[in-house]
DNA sequence: GCGTGCCATTAACATAGGTTGGATATGCAA
DNA sequence: TTGCATATCCAACCTATGTTAATGGCACGC
């Protein structure tokens, strides 16, 4: 999921429609399998199938859709609170490749218990299925992007993505957040060839709308870069109404 | 969805594992309140609260994200069997426009009385969590292929999509099916102008992969089609394993 | 049977982004 | 400290796709 980490908030473990998914997780299941892998280390291979769910707790992934002739398009970045194999069927095969940006750990659930455990709790099962409407909601939009933008504001539009997500976490200060994704990385996500990422970050640095450097990104006027990217936060939280963005077209 | 109505099959009611949701909606529910439009009308905005779940019984529609801008990408094409509006929460607004390309009718179900009926059956709840993981393959797949393909073979990707999704139905005969889509709307699905997508059809008619007229699709060599738009059936059934296509760069 | 309007088709031209290949920088390991 | 690998940056060139604008065809209503 491009932001599947709901808002974490400081909240009793009792209100459980407004805990995210990986809380809940953590929650009803208690002690996990934990595993932990290096950068740059694949966790689970498109056409694997596996009888767990899991979550990330740690680190950065990539989640990859490889064509039969090699190419390849990033469908989200992960970071921790994010879901994986969310399929409960036992022998769902997953359509993607996950690997690894930075060092990361992750916590392992059986799908059987997995789905022992919802069965019993329509309220974790509601959750889940929020997260997944989450899910779907990202990826269009992002589908969107890609088919709409042009490279300057998809580039902008990942920015701000990953900007927010960590300041739903209070992952930012002073419009700063960590960013280990490389410009290829980047690339990959926006459809774009490398050096063309390249240009195009460096336009953004020119216009003065972000800085990044040694895996840290500062944006210092948010209200800028979304507009440039004609981002729109309102699909993240799924509360507020969205952007009544007529269509002219029919 | 690109693909929700997955394989309708002559079942027993009772076999719930393998009915597609808009059976079982069908189903549980019984009669339902119907609406019927013209081709070329909204039936939903983006931005729109709604309390209900609607099915689409009969005509095509056009699934549209709309830009602050007015620019606007086609998300997915609906067809009988598929739902829309599944965010069960009571004051989700929808993050899209829906409109008809056809003259349709839906099915609609108020949101408390589904969650009622969900909440009463597991079987149920597994069903629609499994068209919802299925959407999202899908649209996991769409936002591949915008990123990775060229126009060609984004076009044919499209024909592909469309022309299986009625096999599966039954919708086919002799390599051809119904295809109401006009070129502009192909080419806001695939993201391109509507000349280029004229360039790209007329590409692939002089090649002999298609013959389009008059809202008919013929697909006489639907292995030759599938291999240029680098078409991957095993996404659909979520079934059989997707080919594994490594993914040589990490 | 004749307009009216949408849709498909062409052509000429403009440009965003891809490709190649190589030069610097930066970080990590010995 | 040196060396190696990875990442960033740069320039020259190329091509796929966008833009604009005009024409022809077909279907539908009058």
């Amino acid at each position: 999921m491009l932001f599947s980490g709901l808002p974490t908030r400081q909240e009793s473990k009792g209100d459980v429609q407004r805990l995210s998914s990986s809380d809940l997780v953590m929650h009803f299941f208690g002690q996990q399998t934990l595993q932990s892998y290096r950068a740059h280390e694949t966790i689970l291979n498109q056409g694997d199938c596996t009888g767990y769910v899991f979550i990330l707790v740690r680190g950065w992934t990539e989640r990859r859709l490889g064509l039969p002739d090699g190419r390849c398009q990033t469908l989200s970045f992960g970071m921790p609170g994010d879901l994986y194999c969310t399929d409960l069927r036992a022998r769902a095969p997953v359509n993607y490749t996950v690997s690894t940006i930075t060092p990361v750990t992750i916590a392992i659930v059986g799908k059987l218990e997995f789905r022992a455990v919802l069965t019993g709790n329509p309220s974790l099962s509601r959750a889940f299925w929020r997260e997944q409407q989450a899910s779907l909601a990202i990826q269009q939009r992002w589908t969107g992007m890609l088919g709409l933008l042009g490279a300057t504001e998809k580039v902008a539009h990942l920015f701000c993505e990953i900007y927010k997500r960590q300041e739903h976490r209070g992952g930012t200060r002073d419009g700063a957040c960590v960013f280990p994704m490389t410009q290829t990385q980047i690339a990959r996500a926006c459809g774009l060839t490398q050096v063309h990422t390249n240009r195009t970050i460096q336009d953004l640095r020119r216009r003065g709308l972000i800085a990044l450097r040694s895996r840290r990104l500062v944006v210092s006027d948010f209200e800028a870069l979304a507009r440039l990217a004609q981002y729109d936060c309102g699909y993240l939280d799924g509360e507020n109404a969205p952007t009544k963005a007529a269509c002219a077209t029919v």
